[in-house]
RNA sequence: GCGGAGGUGGCGGAAUGGCAGACGCGCUGGACUUAGGAUCCAGUGGGUAAAACCGUGCGGGUUCGAGUCCCGCCCUCCGCACCA
């Protein structure tokens, strides 16, 4: 495409004017009481500069705001920086390893953003500054560190030993949120979810935050937000916290010293129960099938049950060592990385265990397949469980079926192949015989509760959330350990405990804040003692958990908020960002939510009414394997190799990929404002698709938009004689059929735009219909022979220029959201007067959007075989003549007789003919 | 295995149960040009001389009429996955 420079020239000075006259921008130009409007999207990791997965959610979230604002809101549409990290810190220690000077990761966070802040400028968005947050700020983390003293006042934050993952790259810990399965060379691991390392397991103290307490209530609310939340989000955190119902069965464990986990897996002789010093100790299971419950022959417990050591000062030392040994190799596995193993293995413990709806007595052993979830034991019914059932095939266990299929049923039981897990009617259990099994696990429940030995309970696989990290550049947590007191809160009066600058943030696997001179060194606030800081920093997962609120009243010294002002606001209407952030972020968010609204400062439970998952822009990458080289190429290098044969077409592989620098298949979008103007490259986001589907970047998918943007300009300033300084249309001035048809369009595409903004945000198919007006208005202008001023009042050509003038006058509103600098300048190429920004929503007039005439069609058998023009208010009557007059009608329904017509007003007639 | 999304021209994508392929890219032809990777005009699912006919992953069904609704499959992508 040749250079044009008319879109970045002319972009530059209305962004100029803008900034003049900046109030328009404010959340609150209307006064109290209107309607508001909060929108939202995911505020940005400052990552150095802005690219297509940011430039997608602002431009969507941009047009929303600005078409909000036409049609009267007060719009909350603010922007800022989830600004602590380890990329900036990585990014420092880098630098300094390179032997750079001056650098710090404040430093690289307050660059980048300060560039991302210039290139979303030069993109025309119209956020809020004066609301702009840093969570990296003191103003903004005092409030976090307030956030984590209430919680732990009420005892949602709480410190733990736990076995963490552990980063060895970012050395430092994360959440189990934050670990992901990946898979290299077939082999299946666990990975950070940022660096890709391969994570470990690591015992450590550590600050939790409760949200399990919260399981039942984030659940609850999943329900409410079904009907404008996606699919995806909601029932990924329904799967993630993981809420299960069932039973649990308290078994008697008989420990017994010198028990051996060698030899015949018999329960000892009864006489000895009371001597030899046989111990019975509670030992709950969590099932869900409780109607297996008389099928138990063994008992597996998880490698880190506290029954474990127990068990270990009693059994004689072959058995004591095998455990030990085997306790030790599972461990030294994370948790998930055990779980995708596929071998069960495990160790007799030799001890038994009492099923207290039987009386009979188990052998009891520690199997890797048993996680630390529900009671961290489970009963092994291998007749009607597929891991137990493999687990006692391996060890020769004994199988006891305790379910036969339901009456009727077609199913097969054959234990010697497979568990049989359906359910079905109890055989072989005692008083509960012949029961189905859904009432047997509800009276097994009730009577084991009766007794006391177990009951009903509910299990969830959310864990509490693990938020210490042994880096430095992230919030300070505001506790202090005294070796009097305890862990004491450091008092609100003090906060924020300040982030030091002067820290040595190499990393050396402990918190850099340790190393720093002073800063941990502090009295007790409770008796004066020399004590000393907590010297990890929080996740920063707990920075944006509720950076939303800040929003609402972002420069409060006093409060974390002004609960009044929140409440104006909140909850957001609409919160636009990445499915990546399905459980992260959007469990979290909620959760901080839920307990502001316990404290009273927040009203509503949910802090996102909507919540719109945009999709992402891919780049094709190529990629060249040959015996030489196996790497990502750009476009231009991989032309050069072909032409210098130095690779064939078949080296060369073509995938569609999340831009990334290390593929070299980004594209800048910033680089492309600077080239086609900013209206372009908005307007190509939105008419890749719908905004919630992924989408590839094509070079050439910009000129259309473009394009656009060009015909429609031109087209403004060679019409402005047609249509400028118009005479008033006398009653008498009628206009003709083409301009009829040309209004139509025009309204239609008010309507068209309304109800996406109102809806579903499909906005390239309100694009699709702006480009078609243009094209109809070019055609319309020909087909017119309209030129020149228009004489006077009486010209003929009247009606057909007020109509154009109309089309021009709703273009540039109703795209002013989309490119609001074209149709700002488009709109004062026409004459307009104030700024175009500040015209309301065009209304559509219902007169306009009926047409007289109207082009149906005809089937015969279904098939579509003419159309028919008629009046659009034909009756049926008429429709049916003129269909059956249709020359072509005719010459299918010849020699048939016609059955049925089926004749639907204003769509369609069917004549059924045999 | 479980959960979610999806499968429509060469490509991105349109279609309240009612003219499949809007709009755009690309391509073909033409116009204007010293020139065209600019601009404008026309055409563009397959098929045919023109029709007929065939076309929305596959197979059934409901209906006057199905891309759309129902039943049964196949494939792709994403998330979770020994959760008892």
């Amino acid at each position: 495409m040749s250079e044009d420079r008319r879109f970045p020239d002319y972009e530059a000075k209305w962004q100029a004017a803008w900034a003049e006259s900046r109030n328009r921008k404010a959340s609150e130009v209307h006064s109290k009481g209107d309607k508001d409007f909060y929108v939202l999207s995911m505020f940005p990791y400052p990552s150095g500069r802005l690219h297509f997965g940011h430039a997608l959610p602002y431009t969507l979230t941009d047009a929303i705001a600005r078409y909000k604002r036409m049609n009267g809101y007060n719009v909350l549409n603010p922007m800022g920086w989830d600004a602590f990290g380890l990329p900036a810190e990585n990014a420092a220690i880098e630098a300094v390893r390179r032997g750079e000077k001056n650098v710090h990761p404040a430093r690289m966070t307050y660059d980048s953003i300060a560039t991302m802040r210039s290139q979303m400028n030069a993109f025309g968005y119209s956020f809020d500054w004066e609301r702009e947050v840093y969570t990296c700020k003191p103003d903004y983390y005092k409030w976090t560190q307030w956030l984590f003293l209430k919680m732990h006042e009420r005892g949602v934050a709480y410190r733990k030993k736990a076995r963490v993952n552990w980063c060895p790259d970012c050395k430092t810990t994360l959440a189990n949120e934050q670990v992901e399965t990946r898979v290299k060379d077939g082999d299946e691991y666990q990975a950070c979810f940022r660096c890709g390392s391969a994570v470990e397991p690591r015992e450590i103290d550590a600050w939790f935050l409760g949200i399990t307490r919260y399981a039942d209530r984030l659940l609850q609310g999943l329900q409410d937000l079904a009907q404008h939340w996606p699919e995806l989000v909601t029932s990924q955190q329904r799967n993630w916290i993981g809420r299960s119902e069932g039973v649990n069965i308290d078994f008697a464990i008989e420990l017994r010293a010198g028990a051996s986990g060698s030899g015949p897996l018999k329960p000892p002789a009864p006489e000895g129960t009371e001597s030899s010093g046989v111990q019975r100790e509670k030992l709950p299971v969590f099932t869900t099938r409780a109607d297996t419950a008389f099928g138990v022959t063994f008992l597996a417990i998880a490698p880190e049950h506290p029954l474990v050591d127990k068990i270990l000062k009693l059994v004689d030392t072959r058995t004591h060592k095998r455990l030990v040994d085997f306790v030790k190799e599972t461990l030294n596995m994370t948790e998930q990385d055990r779980a995708s193993g596929d071998e069960k293995e495990g160790v007799a413990t030799g001890m038994f265990a009492v099923n207290p709806l039987n009386g009979d007595k188990v052998p009891v052993f520690v199997a890797n397949y048993v996680l630390m979830y529900g009671t961290g034991a489970v009963m092994a019914v291998p007749a009607h469980d597929e891991r137990d059932h493999e687990f006692a095939r391996e060890y020769r266990l004994p199988m006891k079926q305790v379910v036969a299929p339901a009456p009727g049923s077609e199913e097969q039981v054959d234990l010697k192949a497979q568990a049989f897990t359906a359910p079905g009617v109890l055989i072989d259990s005692g008083a509960f015989t012949g029961l189905p099994s859904a009432e047997a696990m509800a009276r097994i429940g009730a009577d084991l509760k009766a007794r006391s030995a177990g009951g009903p309970v509910v299990n969830y696989k959310l864990r509490d959330w693990g938020v210490s990290r042994q880096r430095y550049w992230g919030c300070p947590i505001p506790m202090i350990h005294c070796p009097q007191c305890g862990v004491v809160p450091v008092p609100e009066k003090d906060l924020p405990v300040t982030l030091p600058d002067d820290v040595d943030f190499l990393p050396t696997g402990r918190s850099p804040l340790t190393l720093h001179p002073s800063f941990q060194h502090v009295k007790c606030p409770a008796c004066g003692a020399e004590a000393r800081r907590d010297t990890d920093t929080m996740d920063t997962f707990v920075d944006s958990s509720w950076y939303f609120l800040r929003y609402t009243d972002a420069h409060n010294a006093k409060a974390i908020f002004d609960p009044q002002k929140a409440a104006r606001w909140m909850p957001v209407d609409l919160y636009v960002g990445g499915r990546e952030h399905a459980i992260l972020h959007l469990i979290y968010a909620r959760f901080f939510n839920m307990f502001l609204h316990d404290l009273g400062l927040v009203q509503a439970p949910e802090p996102f009414s909507r919540m719109y998952a945009h999709g992402l822009i891919q780049g094709e990458s190529r990629r060249v394997v040959t015996d030489e080289m196996d790497r990502y190429v750009t476009e231009e290098e991989l032309k050069r190799l072909l032409d210098t044969g130095k690779a064939t077409p078949e080296d060369v592989v073509r995938r569609i990929e999340k831009m990334s620098k290390s593929k070299l298949n980004g594209a800048d979008p910033t680089q492309l404002v600077a080239q086609y103007g900013a209206d372009a490259v908005r307007l190509t986001i939105l008419f890749m698709g719908p905004a919630e589907s992924d989408s590839v970047w094509e070079k050439d998918a910009i000129k259309g938009p473009y394009h656009f943007l060009r015909r429609w300009h031109d087209l403004a300033l060679s019409s402005a004689p047609l249509v400028e300084d118009l005479p008033e249309m006398g009653p008498d001035c009628r206009m003709n059929a083409a301009a009829t048809k040309l209004r139509f369009a025009s309204h239609s595409l008010i309507e068209k735009a309304r109800t996406e903004f109102e809806g579903r945000f499909a906005l390239n198919t309100v694009i699709a219909k702006a480009m078609e007006l243009v094209n109809d208005m070019r055609a319309f202008i020909a087909a017119e022979n309209l030129a020149g001023p228009c004489k006077n009042a009486s010209d003929p050509s009247l009606a057909s220029r007020w109509t154009l003038a109309e089309c021009f006058d709703i273009l540039a509103r109703t795209m002013a959201p989309f490119v609001p600098h074209t149709a700002e300048e488009v709109w004062h190429a026409l004459g307009g007067k104030q700024s175009v920004l500040d015209t309301p929503w065009p209304a559509a007039d219902p007169a306009a959007l009926v047409l007289d005439e109207v082009e149906l069609p005809v089937q015969v058998n279904g098939k579509l075989r003419g159309t028919i023009k008629l009046p659009a208010k034909a009756d049926k009557a008429t429709m049916e003549k003129l269909a059956l007059e249709n020359e072509n009608v005719k010459k299918f329904v010849e020699g048939k007789a016609i059955q049925k017509l089926i004749v639907v007003p204003g769509k369609i007639v069917n004549v059924v003919a045999k």
